[in-house]
RNA sequence: GGCAGGUUGCCCGAGCGGCCAAUGGGAGCGGACUGUAAAUCCGUCGGCUUUGCCUUCGAAGGUUCGAAUCCUUCACCUGCCA
């Protein structure tokens, strides 16, 4: 594949040079020829979240752009744990950590080509670390690690007080060590990572430059924060993970679709392949008719396409449509109408059963977590049954109310459906 | 190993024998305003068969009519001394 020259600079309009090592020399060794680049990722959950996703588009526009990727999934950090702010990890087992490898493998697969002559290639630390000694270990690697330098760290002096392990304080050796063991099998000399991750990144430059004095190339991408400084990709159920059976596709959509003005132009260079001009117009559109949510609607559907596909985002828009399109329910056909709570989410009864309070409904949908919960909703005037809403916490939908004869909407606030299928 | 302080609801953090399901802030949730945005304002924020009942304040015992609050033991954390 020939080299893009734009890379560089499409990189760095992206926002997505948040730190680089040395621009100049990154610049000069990405115009030289393919350059083998190296992304990790710690099984440190069963799937992978939004925050990966970022690395996981910045490799495919470095292979794009002509350049030869390793996907490292880290079954042995993963054994450890990056330090962080929130305190001590719990360590998981090596059978968890296993299974989680696999499953990460596997969603990152699909973005990446494995074919041509810059194909991708998967790799796992644990080839590397497992037969390793500990005494090998400290001679070979933490004799370059001077301590005095690892306690500086912001993350770890930030635990001092709070305490740390050993393990963790030790994980920067491993990640570095993975650079050098991938710039000595492989000849890569690019590493980057989310910026959380740049005292890891600069600690495996600087082990390659001592170990075997080379210099080698890292850059951080940027840590997607809300305008309000807290991170992003949280929504109602915690992360927004990649995996459909952790974060439903619908609410994968519904994240993206609702973001807030500010973010969108940042969050379109970031999460979508979309060219600049493209961006820019939409950016521009944007500026002027920011009602019409042209950002939002374009972040939604490019970024749910990529994770889930073309099919089940036409589905999603479909279901949103037909759930957003506000007004009379009954107006929607049975058929476009389960077809869009299935989207959303939905639950099913059995007629003989009869049909339960409003209560009931709500907490058996998932729309509350309890009956107390159900019932504050109902009060506070934010339950809606077929979008009426419902101030009584006794009240019991009658068979009437079932659109085409089987469906009932439950809503909880502005944007929270869930359908109820009586069977 | 010794001495001192700490462990409270999702998080931070008050309470120091009854008026405590427990002040306050944050997050969350609902309402209003909008554009399925932000900001703002209001409400809410353990569970239930909800004008009452049940389970919570590191764990287990104890004192008391009554404890998150007092005593004992244990676990963990922090600081000072060895």
């Amino acid at each position: 594949m020939p080299l893009d020259p734009s890379l560089p600079d499409d990189l760095a309009w992206r926002g997505l040079l948040a730190h680089t090592t040395d621009l100049d020399a990154l610049r000069e060794a990405l115009a030289a020829g393919s350059v083998r680049y190296y992304v990790g990722f710690d099984p440190t959950a069963p799937s992978l979240h939004l925050g990966n996703l970022v690395q996981i588009l910045t490799a495919r526009r470095l292979q794009d752009a002509g350049h030869t990727p390793y996907l490292l999934v880290g079954g042995a950090t993963g054994m450890i744990g990056d330090p962080r702010d929130s305190g001590e990890r719990t360590l998981n087992s090596a059978d968890t950590v296993a299974d989680w490898v696999q499953r990460v493998r596997a969603q990152i697969e699909p973005f990446l080509s494995f074919e041509g002559d810059n194909a991708a290639t998967m790799v796992n630390n644990l080839d590397w670390t497992g037969g390793l000694s500990v005494i090998d270990f400290l001679r070979d690697i933490g004799k370059h690690f001077p301590v005095n330098r690892m306690l500086a760290r912001d993350t770890v002096r930030r635990r001092l007080e709070s305490g740390i392990s050993y393990t963790e304080f030790s994980y920067v050796l491993l990640q570095s060590m993975d650079y050098l063991a991938l710039f000595r099998d492989h000849g890569v000399t690019l590493q980057f990572g989310g910026s959380d991750q740049w005292g890891n990144l600069t600690g495996g430059v600087e082990l390659v430059r001592r170990a075997d004095g080379a210099s080698v190339h890292a850059f951080a991408t940027p840590l997607i924060t809300k305008t309000d400084g807290t991170k992003y990709g949280k929504t109602e159920g915690g992360a927004l993970w990649l995996d459909p059976d952790l974060t439903s596709p619908y609410a994968f959509f519904q994240f993206w679709l609702n973001v807030e003005d500010e973010k969108v132009g940042e969050l379109l260079r970031i999460f979508t392949f979309l060219p600049r001009a493209e961006i820019e117009a939409l950016e521009a559109q944007h500026a002027e008719k920011p009602f019409l949510r042209a950002g939002q609607k374009a972040l939604a559907e490019h970024v749910t396409t990529l994770v889930h596909g073309a099919e089940e985002t036409a589905r999603i828009q479909a279901a949103s449509a037909a759930l957003f399109g506000g007004g009379d329910m009954g107006g929607l056909s049975a058929d476009t109408l389960g077809a869009a709570l299935r989207e959303a989410g939905s639950v099913r009864l059995d007629r003989a059963d009869g049909l339960p309070g409003v209560l009931d409904l709500l907490v058996s949908a998932g729309l509350a977590k309890s009956r107390g919960e159900a019932r504050r909703t109902v009060t506070e005037g934010g339950a809606y049954v077929n979008n009426v809403r419902v101030t009584d916490p006794d009240h019991v939908p009658s068979s009437d109310d079932l659109v085409g004869g089987t469906w009932l909407v439950l809503r909880k606030g502005k944007k929270s459906f869930k359908g109820v299928e009586v069977v």
